[in-house]
DNA sequence: TGTTAGCACTCAATGCCATCGAGTGCTAAC
DNA sequence: GTTAGCACTCGATGGCATTGAGTGCTAACA
């Protein structure tokens, strides 16, 4: 059976009312509905067949229909009008980014409360991966008898550090010395080129040749850790106890697990690289607990060549158009304030 | 009315009791344990004292006695036995502390995760004030035309970076010396001093004067704003969701809620200077959310002069002397590790 | 042939009521 | 001073009838 265009209508009404209030939806609901002009009757017919054809599903015989994650799917991709975000919104969420921007950190922690804010969702920021990233100036400091604090600035301003051991006998000169060296050989190389630029150092500079080992052996290792939980930042957690689908406590805890494990969404939104805006419904996401959310996600750009993601966790029967917006315009935002940072 | 001895029994009893079940306790339950050698009828009498004394309260007429806050403080102050930790459980703790220690955040990240998994309540870890830390080093990088990263590394190895404008012309090596100059004319000075210290070197310095003024206010708008977002680490917010007082959902929220505002955090759990516990029993905090919770805190030490504070928030039925103890220890734990990055 | 009015049917939600039982306070006996 | 006994309170639980939103089916209609 092929969906034609009445089924169409019909389905659209029944997520858009579906979507506002959270209950099953019933054939005298829609028929009211201006633009669909057929009594009941026929909209239960309409509905049978659309349920027979697994877009919608009866939680029992006398409620009402919802919408499964095959109507969604169908919804995002042909059904769903886009929503223009009024200017009065754009200008308020550009200026509560600006409001604070002293530092990345802070720049990206206001983006995720402006995103949550915005939705009424939950808002999730991921980093950029730190090998797509280039060094601009490596820093020793002195910290202890025989340990430094090494700094990286990597491009737009992201500022790592870590704890390293230092061979006997360094003074504070002589670290910033070696500094000196590490940017200059270093920087504007991509971190993930990062052990060929340091070996070639080595052969050269015989002297500090272990301290140079460890540097690099930090290095590497943040790479390959992936980040670390100051790379994911979550706003609005509370929003989602708003919603009914969440009243159930331990529906409420699983998700809020979920939000503590930097981990699983680092991997849940991973940098996706092309500005568009990707939609995950249900299921489709492969996290058990996340499995009636649905999770949009927009990526920004931080200096030339690294991309961060941008994401909404909500239920998957979230205002899809409204989220989608709003992405969209932060996503390109905050790639142009982190522009300052370049 | 005094408290002799056998109400004491009683009381702690009950307490007892009601920390771990969350039940109005009745006359038979405590009657029947073990060290209360007394018929319901008797324990009966006393309750109605204790209650009269407002120690108890009861939640309806047929239903068994609550403590009161005032019992509580009476508990904490008096009552409560103390738990010594196992052998194991010490050096469990220790472990998952020192695992990820490269960097300072990490190491606070571990304590807070830590602190929520051994008491299963949740956790917030305050870093220092700024204004009590030393400035150990400054660093200002290129970024653009006009524009440099200032990086302050203070004492234990807590790094802060801000954007700042700079007069034009200034290549990297301009910088690179602005930099030392800076950093040896601070070193050492306590953030809450910078001031002056500033003023010495724009009289000596003529010619880069417009760079250093915008750098001092940038340091001093970091010292009034108190600390930003980063500074307060938050564990376990899942975790109260498993106590029945939270089952109904707005009162998660509004919890839940409190933990996003990381200013009230901050307020709330403030440098408290001493390495003693503190216990904050329900309405004693000032925040209305919280007043069914208790808030224990402890401090650690950073560098020489400063300290932090770490903290569990918990209903107030909580498991006080486990949770001092869990507290007391990593408050010395977190300052040994910390001592290593000093 | 597609649409719709009518009707019997289903089933969660609601409200009512009786029952149960954990707990109390009081009194009288020990 | 302690305790057994007893009447009383009141939330919790479970059964039962009622309600109403919604369905599917059938027959009539355009």
């Amino acid at each position: 059976m092929q969906l034609d265009e009445r089924k169409y209508r019909i389905l659209q009404a029944i997520i858009d009312d579906y979507i506002m209030t959270a209950m099953p939806v019933g054939s005298r609901t829609i028929s009211r509905k201006a633009g669909v002009g057929f009594s009941p009757a026929t909209i239960r017919n309409e509905m049978s067949d659309l349920e027979e054809l697994g877009y919608l599903a009866q939680p029992h015989t006398s409620a009402g229909r919802v919408p499964s994650y095959k109507a969604y799917r169908l919804y995002v991709d042909h059904l769903m009008k886009t929503a223009k975000l009024t200017h009065d919104e754009r200008e308020q969420m550009h200026e509560h980014l600006v409001s604070r921007s002293k530092q990345v950190e802070g720049v990206i922690r206001s983006a995720a409360s402006v995103l949550s804010d915005a939705t009424k969702y939950t808002s999730v920021i991921v980093a950029p991966k730190l090998g797509t990233l280039r060094i601009r100036h490596v820093q020793l400091v002195p910290v202890a008898e025989r340990t430094a604090l090494m700094i990286i600035v990597t491009s737009a301003g992201i500022v790592k550090d870590a704890v390293i051991r230092v061979p006997e006998g360094l003074d504070a000169d002589d670290l910033y010395s070696i500094s000196r060296i590490l940017t200059q050989r270093l920087a504007d190389q991509p971190l993930e080129g990062v052990r060929q630029a340091f070996a070639d150092l080595l052969r050269d500079a015989e002297q500090n040749r272990r301290l140079l080992g460890e540097a690099l052996q930090v290095i590497e290792q943040r790479l390959e850790a992936g980040g670390d939980a100051s790379d994911v930042i979550v706003g609005g957690s509370a929003n989602l106890l708003e919603y009914p689908e969440y009243s159930d406590v331990n529906k409420a805890r699983s998700f809020l697990s979920v939000l503590e494990s930097k981990d699983t969404l680092r991997r849940l939104l991973g940098s996706q690289g092309s500005m568009e805006v990707t939609i995950r419904i249900g299921p489709e996401n492969q996290v058990p607990e996340l499995s009636d959310c649905s999770i949009i996600t927009a990526s920004y750009r931080v200096g030339d060549h690294s991309t961060g993601t941008l994401g909404i966790i909500g239920p998957t029967r979230m205002n899809y158009n409204r989220v989608i917006s709003v992405l969209d315009f932060m996503g390109r935002a905050l790639s142009d304030v982190l522009a300052e940072y370049k």
